[in-house]
RNA sequence: CCGCUCUUAGCUCAGCCUGGUAGAGCAGCCGACUGUAGAUCGGCUUGUCCCCCGUUCAAAUCGGGGAGAGCGGACCA
């Protein structure tokens, strides 16, 4: 595989193609990045930025974590204390799944989102942005929740990390596009320098195969999950034998869930996938990559049932080192 | 600073006027049917009624005080 196939491979989608060809070109040395707020226990969409760190770092650029502690206080997630410790347990828990820790620097936005310089480019960019836009940019308020002040200073920070971090590429889930275009409009504005991004998929919901799987409402597969936790909750999700699912009764667009965790979590970290089957359903399946599982779904030759028990066994070997560590933080 | 409104199950809310310690829908859970899930059918669960004080035999309900949230006005002009 290329690097620029690499590093596209999975992803929704890249600003400019053009940009991001000319990374891949030279791809050694190039710093790429992900930002995440702290929270104590990764989850399959953190997961999921984390392969695509994990594709990049195999390129052979190298990979910035910012552990946002900042943005984590503007939104309201407790005193900087608090957010540190499970800042700390992130970091364990990304180690753990796979990052390389030779090739990935951990940045606390706390070390450099304080200064005089940021604090003044800050306001900068506040005076450059019409609310309505850093509104329409700002993370998704939980239920109920008012919208604050510190919520449309949170993306415009986010822009600046970009240029503070001395990025050459910035990665998202797509519901970090706005941001990403944001930044990319008004950087030049500041005199800095535009840079691609790109965006991973948002997973659909594992029980409806509709919208977005989160971890405040339904289900989330994580790493503090059990075994017979994961068996469960794969077991539980929604399932027709086919890609592409119809809508439900009031319209929503449905994925199917199953698929596309093989698609981004098990098939990128797995060369084969091996699904165990008793002789009386056929024996025992191997698959080399994802087209063929799917289109064997959709065939009938493998049945949702099967499927489901080989995608928790694959899920659970990926989360088994991150439950140990959380294991250790909390003894 | 002033005024108005709201606070009841996980969620959206009804009940309050005319006191007798609580309901609906959705969600959730269990079972049937499917070699998965969903759909369908059957069953079940859930509450410091925001807090404190008072009136009363009895307060979610009436009175007083407080807290939290939302909205509006005024000031700046």
């Amino acid at each position: 595989m290329d690097a620029y196939e690499l590093i596209t491979r999975n992803a929704e989608e890249v600003v400019t193609d053009e940009e991001v060809r000319e990374l891949a070109a030279e791809p050694e040395g190039k710093r790429v990045y992900v930002g995440y707020e702290p929270s104590g226990v990764l989850h399959l969409g953190h997961l999921l930025t984390a392969n695509k760190l994990i594709d990049l770092q195999e390129a052979g650029m190298d990979v910035v974590v910012l552990l946002a502690d900042v943005h984590a206080y503007l939104n309201g997630k407790g005193t900087f204390e608090e957010i540190r410790e499970t800042a700390e347990q992130m970091r364990a828990q990304f180690l753990a799944y796979g990052l390389d820790e030779e090739r990935t620097e951990f940045v606390y936005g706390s070390e450099y989102q304080l200064d005089e310089e940021y604090a003044l480019d800050l306001h900068t960019l506040e005076l450059a942005t019409t609310l309505n836009r850093a509104q329409r940019a700002m993370a998704e308020l939980q239920s109920g929740e008012a919208a604050k002040v510190s919520h449309v200073v949170y993306p415009l920070m986010q822009a600046l990390d970009i240029e503070y971090l001395d990025l050459d590429l910035a990665v998202g889930g797509l519901d970090q596009r706005k941001v990403h275009m944001l930044a990319r409009e008004e950087l030049p504005e500041l005199g800095y320098e535009v840079r691609p991004c790109l965006h991973t998929p948002i997973l659909a919901d594992l029980t409806t195969g509709v919208g977005k799987m989160s971890s405040s409402e339904g289900v989330t597969i994580s790493m503090e999950d059990s075994t017979e936790e994961i068996e469960q909750k794969v077991n539980s999700a929604f399932c027709p034998p086919t890609r592409d699912p119809e809508p439900d009764e009031d319209g929503n667009e449905r994925e199917n869930p199953v698929l596309e965790l093989f698609e981004y979590h098990v098939f990128p970290r797995f060369e084969t996938v091996t699904v165990e089957r008793p002789e009386k359903y056929g024996g025992d399946l191997t698959y080399d990559g994802y087209e063929e599982l799917a289109a064997d779904l959709e065939s009938g030759e493998l049945h949702p049932a099967d499927a489901k028990s080989t995608l928790a066994t694959y899920l659970d070997e990926l989360i088994a080192p991150g439950r140990e560590k959380l294991r250790e933080f909390r003894d």
